[in-house]
DNA sequence: CGGTCGTTTGAAGTGGTTCAAGCCTTGTGG
DNA sequence: CCACAAGGCTTGAACCACTTCAAACGACCG
């Protein structure tokens, strides 16, 4: 539960590499974001973030998961976005019947970016404003990406390149070692964020495990090969293996 | 090719009802649109909307219709959006290989909203800018749609979602009449936005005039029974007849 | 250890694609 | 005013990608 003040410090030095790589970010504003002032929030797993007041915030992840989803009067979900750490989200008020609320897939750590804002100083202010800015229009800009997968990609293909964006953001914030990365997502939030059913993302998970591409098992990944995930992703590539010798699995760790 | 006063004038009236829609626009801002003073941009149909410079550029459209696409690799498409008038869009240079360009349909014809806003006087200037960028702002939003368009629903659902969609938009800026409205997509634009095939759309959409839902055919749309296809796209309807009386087609003009 | 949630697999069904051909409409030139 | 060409629309038949249903297995948690 109580992390530890090194662990405190790599998340917050996270989320600012995250907020920078967008665009430069000034030494001193930085400065000023490691020593923020205002509260932070926590939110549990599964919990919504949702303020309190009729209107939406900005938000600056900090650690953790969430997503940005849609309850379907079917009961049905669609999920439009993944949010990491560094990243700046949208909470809007629920029941709205809104297009769209974000909630915790892990506990996660956030600050409120008007409040932070607020308690900056001059200079540092309008620096930080204009990187804050920078990232909730390139999350904006992502939903391009969710679109062109929906409509024009293969089960696999979509797979294969939401595990290529999750890898490339988190890279670009750490999280990524030489043995793989951690992903705490069900096969059931790759099937509500890739329009498919569960057993079609199984089955295409497996046929990357079998190409050798990349192994997502059990909240981790592994065995990553972008370059060769990439060539799957963009070409059709309908020769490749996928029921393959079906009892065993060399790739399994 | 030369338009009359009465009809510049009612596409420029139809444009500010638009801009109007999502929220206020003082009488005296709306008034200062009336008397536009800079220069209209026009470009003939299949022409990209493109600033010279690098930077994108804000265009508030007048009349016409376009559309943000994208050419894959493999040249098929994906269209993102239709921009109607009234409706404000982002338009970016071609070439970065960016995720989005903005192509006209029609002919069309549109104002560079920051050379608009450069030559406002400053009351009608703010309330001219807050306007703009609600329009855009809702144009952004109308992408959490597209998104559950594309994950979560059959493609007669599409269909029916897209024309309930485009139905209401243009109804908002009087271009909807009792006997229809003019719609100048062919059946490919339908399968690029919807992620289908054309043959698919055209299956859709007979099984949309069988059942007296919508007759939409050559450019024009008639017989809209609104209701109908709200149910028709939320719930899933499956025992409504498609194939049919094969021959017959009761609902053609 | 037993329960629960997530993962894995098989078998059968269906929605959508692809290919291929014919038709309709609209625009153009004689 | 008619003939022809071109692009869009329509339909059929065959195929395949993905879904659904059902059941077993595995991991984690008290």
């Amino acid at each position: 539960m109580t992390q530890s003040a090194v662990e405190r410090a790599s998340a917050l030095e996270r989320a600012i590499v995250g907020l920078r790589r967008s665009g430069g970010l000034e030494a001193a504003a930085a400065e000023a974001l490691r020593a923020i002032s205002g509260p932070i929030e926590r939110y549990p797993a599964a919990r919504a973030v949702s303020p309190v007041a009729g209107e939406p915030r900005t938000k600056w992840m900090l650690s953790g998961w969430a997503c940005e989803m849609r309850v379907l009067p079917d009961g049905r979900r669609q999920i439009y976005s993944f949010a990491l750490p560094g990243d700046v989200v949208l909470s809007r008020p629920v029941n709205v019947s809104g297009p769209c609320s974000l909630v915790a897939l892990t506990p996660i750590e956030c600050v409120d970016v008007a409040h932070l804002l607020s308690r900056a100083r001059k200079p540092d202010r309008d620096e930080i404003s204009k990187a804050m800015n920078r990232a909730l229009h390139e999350m904006q800009e992502r939903r391009y990406e969710a679109i062109v997968r929906l409509g024009r990609r293969s089960a696999v293909q979509r797979v294969a390149d939401l595990l290529l964006e999750l890898h490339d953001r988190l890279s670009d914030v750490g999280l990524v070692s030489d043995d793989g990365f951690r992903l705490p997502l069900t096969q059931e939030h790759f099937a509500d964020a890739l329009g498919l059913s569960v057993v079609h993302v199984n089955r295409s998970l497996r046929t990357l495990r079998l190409n050798k591409l990349v192994n997502f098992r059990f909240g981790r990944a592994s065995g990553f090969d972008r370059a060769g995930l990439i060539t799957f992703s963009q070409s059709s590539l309908e020769s490749l293996p996928r029921t393959a010798f079906a009892g065993g699995d060399p790739a399994a760790a």
